[in-house]
RNA sequence: CGGGGCGUAGCGCAGCCCGGUUAGCGCGCAGCGUUCGGGACGCUGAGGUCGGAGGUUCGAAUCCUCUCGCCCCGACCA
């Protein structure tokens, strides 16, 4: 059997690569459908993984001054509506509730879409001098939008994320938390998650309903090499402040709005993930969020075997929980093959196998999962080799993937070579635009691609929009989105 | 919402066109035994209101009508 088809049960990425996505899913047990339309089971494998990115990005968020708190799940119909172009962007994707036990309500309520209808009311009541501002507030919970095409972890009719809802004194200060925190998804995404991104803007088609300004980090998935937006902040200005009321009295003297922000990224980091990293056997996980980190594969054939291999394998466990997160697998009805796989496919990025000629000798089998790489470890050094180890995967998994966002993205010129990168998936083209929307609307009518964002970094240069031939001062990231 | 497809054991499927003993196969599951350093094998066994309702018929998984659900493509999608 050849390396490359240890695993048989699942489908090559390169034959279709959104079937190994569902695939590796359900298999690697992450998510499991569920008898609702458009929602899945997140099962404990995959949840584990969730909190890990959640504990990484919380302390990351709360570093920078932010509180958690909670808001209701519901919200008046009158609250939602009070932002007009808020709620014509959310409108088609509202769930709606109209009956409470058995008579209905007066005034429908949604189930929050995104909570900014429900907290800047309540802010509203907090705020009254600029000694109240700033308020830096974020909540973790599960928000509901009704999207017509559901795709584990990506889009799901109710998801989970965290939402940051921050109140200021002046535009200035609104505008640099909401880049503060784009940087704060940047470094959770590629230090954490190794997973490489382009800041930018969005384009006014683009942008979040009611934002002054939305500020995007977007990602380069595997196999078709789309785009997905990882994270998103957004400068909501004063619009939200001025609808509901959240006023208050400056050092001035004089009455002000208050200028707001929110920021969101959602458990579709999950997705993106697997789509990253994963390859022909399985998932990858970076090593900084993989619930299990090293998997421990006693081999044994009898009891005398067994003895001397249980006594190894406990200390090798006692001392590696101290640097690691640490299984065994005990399973005594899965042969080592097996269980080799499995957790291939599961994406543990280190195995550790513990057999009786390791007894014998000292040592232990150190296998990685991204190269399958094997060091023969002595017990002494094994702690201190397995974090280098870690850490090596976890910086390995980042330039691989930093080489392919860089192999597939091209600068490009003319309408004819943009349509054909997109017709034939090779990736994101960096093109001029000249700022129209109708150039914009052009694009994506012929090829589908859409503006992914305006990255914040621009080289001075000026150019010709790949539409309309007038002169631009910047490039934006054109490719189809998930 | 438009186009296409599918609902039969936990999963994947055959059987349906052409109605007829007790509805079958692979994987998985349970028990026992042999195995075990890259997805082992044998024997035995459990598991099904054939998505639902109605109709035709001596007889329906199979034919007819209605209905529910899911998947894919398209449109749409902070």
């Amino acid at each position: 059997m050849s390396e490359a088809h240890f695993v048989e049960e699942l489908i090559d990425q390169g034959d279709d690569f959104d079937r190994w996505y569902v695939e590796v899913i359900r298999k690697a047990e992450l998510a499991d459908d569920a008898p609702v339309r458009g929602c899945k089971v997140i099962r404990p494998y995959g949840f584990g993984l969730w909190e890990q990115m959640v504990a990484r990005l919380d302390a990351r968020i709360k570093a920078t001054g932010v509180e958690n708190a909670y808001f209701p799940l519901f919200i008046p119909k009158s609250m939602l509506e009070r932002e007009a172009e808020h709620v014509e962007g959310f409108a088609p994707e509202v769930t709606w509730v109209t009956r409470g036990g058995d008579h209905e309500l007066e005034e429908p309520w949604a189930v929050r879409p995104t909570s900014e209808a429900i907290i800047c009311p309540i802010y509203a009541r907090w705020v009254q001098s600029y000694r109240d501002l700033p308020i830096l507030i974020n909540q973790w919970c599960n928000v509901v939008r009704w999207e017509e095409r559901p795709r584990a972890f990506l889009r799901t009719l109710e998801f989970l994320w965290q939402e940051g809802h921050t109140c200021h004194a002046t535009p200035e200060e609104a505008d640099a938390r909401a880049r503060q925190m784009l940087e704060v998804y940047r470094h959770f995404l590629e230090d954490d998650l190794a997973i490489p991104v382009v800041a930018g803007i969005k384009s006014e088609a683009e942008k979040f309903a009611g934002a002054l300004r939305t500020y995007t980090v977007e990602a380069m998935m595997g196999g078709k090499y789309w785009a997905l937006q990882a994270g998103t902040s957004h400068n909501l200005g004063d619009h939200f402040g001025r609808v509901f009321g959240i006023r208050f009295l400056d050092r001035d003297g004089e009455r002000k709005f208050a200028f707001s922000t929110s920021w969101g990224l959602s458990h579709r980091t999950v997705g993106a993930t697997v789509m990253v990293h994963g390859d022909d056997a399985g998932l990858k996980l970076p090593p900084k969020v993989a619930p299990i980190q090293v998997i421990v594969v006693p081999i044994w054939r009898n009891a005398e075997d067994l003895g001397g291999v249980e006594g190894m394998v406990n200390r090798i466990v006692e001392r590696l929980s101290a640097v690691a997160r640490v299984r065994v697998d005990w399973r005594d009805d899965r042969t080592v093959g097996y269980k080799f796989n499995e957790w291939e496919l599961k994406g543990v990025p280190l195995r550790l196998e513990v057999g009786p000629r390791d007894v014998a000798a000292d040592q232990a089998i150190l296998v990685r999962r991204d190269t399958r790489a094997k060091h023969i470890v002595a017990l002494d050094h094994l702690a201190a080799t397995v974090e280098t180890l870690l850490a090596t995967i976890q910086d390995d998994l980042f330039a691989a993937a930093q080489r392919s966002l860089a192999g597939h993205t091209a600068e490009v010129a003319t309408r004819d070579e943009l349509t054909a990168r997109v017709a034939a998936n090779a990736g994101w083209s960096l093109s001029y635009w000249c700022g129209d929307p109708a150039c914009e609307g052009r694009v994506k009518a012929e090829t589908k691609a859409t503006i992914r964002c305006i990255p914040l970094e621009q080289s001075a240069e000026l150019g010709t929009c790949i539409i309309c031939d007038h002169t631009s001062h910047q490039r934006v990231v054109f490719a189809r989105a998930y």
